[in-house]
DNA sequence: TGTATACACAACCCAACGTTGTCAATCAGC
DNA sequence: GCTGATTGACAACGTTGGGTTGTGTATACA
């Protein structure tokens, strides 16, 4: 027989009730927890059942603290780091979490460079190996424990055994010669790159990037034209630097200064690069939810928003 | 898309391994969780998959903690201890659990004081209904929180939305006045009260207590007499001073000195009352899973234990 | 007053985690 | 040594907790 024990408190209830008492608001709390605004709702109602009382009032426009609420907050934070104090001398000695982030230049690298700064337990090694479509093989194989990339336009079906989340989007902007007669300008519309086209350097194996490319170029009608391979930041800067017509597109995020290049960026609409985060289901490595931790889930815009884009196909969810 | 996140190291697999840790041995461990032996194995080595690495050294023979293990059950302790704390003191203003402990002269008053006593943060409200006949449908009715008893014997099928667990056996012994032909014996077996027989207060309303009294005595052909209901421990005593020939039966840990009663232990079997806790499976109080943490669970004899006795039926699992 | 946005409720569904029934390895006693 | 009891582990199976999406309802603001 199959005995029940009434409902238990436990982490994930009061990792969400800590998450949800610092946002006060079950949508973004739930965005920072990886869950739906349902579920988060559901967790915090499980909570307050197994704790007899409500911790939070809630109207349909406003979430505050009850005093019981108040009450167990430093409490709950308190237990919380007792118990990452307890997992992470445990894990000390454990193998470092091997992660690849696709490149120097590119936000993975900051965003992991942040979450091991807040987290000094977290021991991360880096690999990149320019693509998620090179990268996922060596996660499969469990070579590393996760990869950031593009998780859509890769050569092969989605291998059901891989979960993915969306981290980030990040806006792209125009990099161009401080000659260039493009310079100048404050802002770019993607119509406006027609007449001077966008050069980037070959993506090489990453058919993903190679895809957004591709599919930017179309959606807009822009020529495209891949140079050679660039072989870190330097190399990238010097291929944009050389172009006189064509230009390049980046991260927002890139500081261009003192490299001859003018960032301007693009709007109306302003394209965007998801960024997800890829690991293998059954990988047991204890690190891996203590970077999910770090990471907030991110949103892509409505596909109704004429201001952003993302290719098409990135709204659908990866399938097998 | 339903996204899995790898294993994280909950409360029940901490718990799991605090116990374990002190056992040694995952069958007692096992049981003192209210699981199986091959559950709580599951529970830990997901813990250990969780953190990266073994806490347990386990032959077919010995269970040991690895170094690993040595070091994180301090840790584990006081997060246990935060988060109980945290609990705790939410809970304080809450309304207390309401048990019934059958009667005051019977082994669940004094577990629950035990309990209590460990664990000051659990308030309990006491009631006495004599029999698990009358508590049980308070119990469903939500009025009591919990109720202990004999489970088997009940004048109706068992109730879906309960849930019960045995959580003691005590053995029972003979009460004898001092001046009685018997009361010098060191022990009794069954059979030796044929010929004086059994007398015990009417069980009034507790069908199920009646039910095991009435197995007993056909199961050893011993004549049973009820007397009139007893109210309190006194009015018991009284009735089994009176007797003359028949012998009074009760649990051998209430204490009869003063009395004019002598205790005698019965053997050859030994006849074992079965108490098991009653709550309803799904009843929300916070404290209810408190108590439980304060009970163990037991095992009844094996029924080729020549030993020790219990009625056929208790060894059957209840059923709706 | 219409629209956007808040949280809650309902239906559905997957996989986590319990169960029972074995099995293999070891120890104790004859 | 063999035999039986007892250990923890493995396999198959079933239930349900807790996620999902879709919808409902109330509030705030233009």
């Amino acid at each position: 027989m199959y005995t029940l024990l009434p409902m238990e408190v436990d982490i994930q209830g009061m990792r969400a009730f800590v998450i949800t008492a610092e946002e006060l608001h079950f949508g973004r709390a739930g965005e920072r927890l990886f869950v739906s605004q349902q579920a988060l709702s559901k967790r915090i109602r499980r909570l307050e059942e197994a704790l007899g009382m409500p911790l939070f009032e809630r109207t349909t426009r406003t979430v505050e603290l009850t005093p019981a609420g108040q009450r167990l907050l430093p409490l709950a934070l308190e237990a919380l780091s007792a118990f990452d104090k307890a997992i992470a001398a445990i894990r000390v000695s454990a193998d470092p979490l091997r992660v690849d982030v696709y490149d120097e230049r590119f936000t993975p690298l900051r965003m992991l460079r942040r979450a091991s700064e807040r987290d000094p337990g977290l021991q991360v090694e880096l690999s990149m190996r320019q693509g998620l479509a090179v990268a996922i093989p060596a996660v499969r194989r469990q070579e590393i424990d996760a990869a950031f990339g593009r998780v859509h336009d890769l050569p092969w079906p989605w291998p059901s055994e891989l979960a993915c989340r969306l981290v980030h989007v990040e806006p792209l902007h125009a990099f161009i010669p401080q000659d260039h007669m493009l310079a100048d300008k404050s802002e770019l519309r993607p119509a406006d790159l027609r007449e001077w086209g966008i050069s980037m350097p070959d993506p090489a194996g990453a058919a993903e990037w190679r895809g957004y490319l591709r599919r930017l170029a179309d959606h807009f009608d822009v020529p495209l034209r891949f140079t050679a391979p660039a072989i870190g930041q330097r190399h990238l800067v010097e291929q944009f630097l050389r172009e006189k017509k064509a230009v390049g597109l980046g991260e927002m995020s890139i500081d261009a200064t003192g490299t001859g290049l003018r960032r301007v960026p693009i709007v109306d609409p302003t394209p965007l690069l998801p960024w997800s985060i890829v690991w293998h289901r059954r990988n047991p490595h204890p690190m891996l939810q203590t970077l999910f931790r770090h990471l907030h889930a991110a949103t892509l815009p409505s596909p109704s928003d004429r201001q952003r884009w993302v290719p098409d196909v990135d709204f659908h969810p990866v399938e097998s």
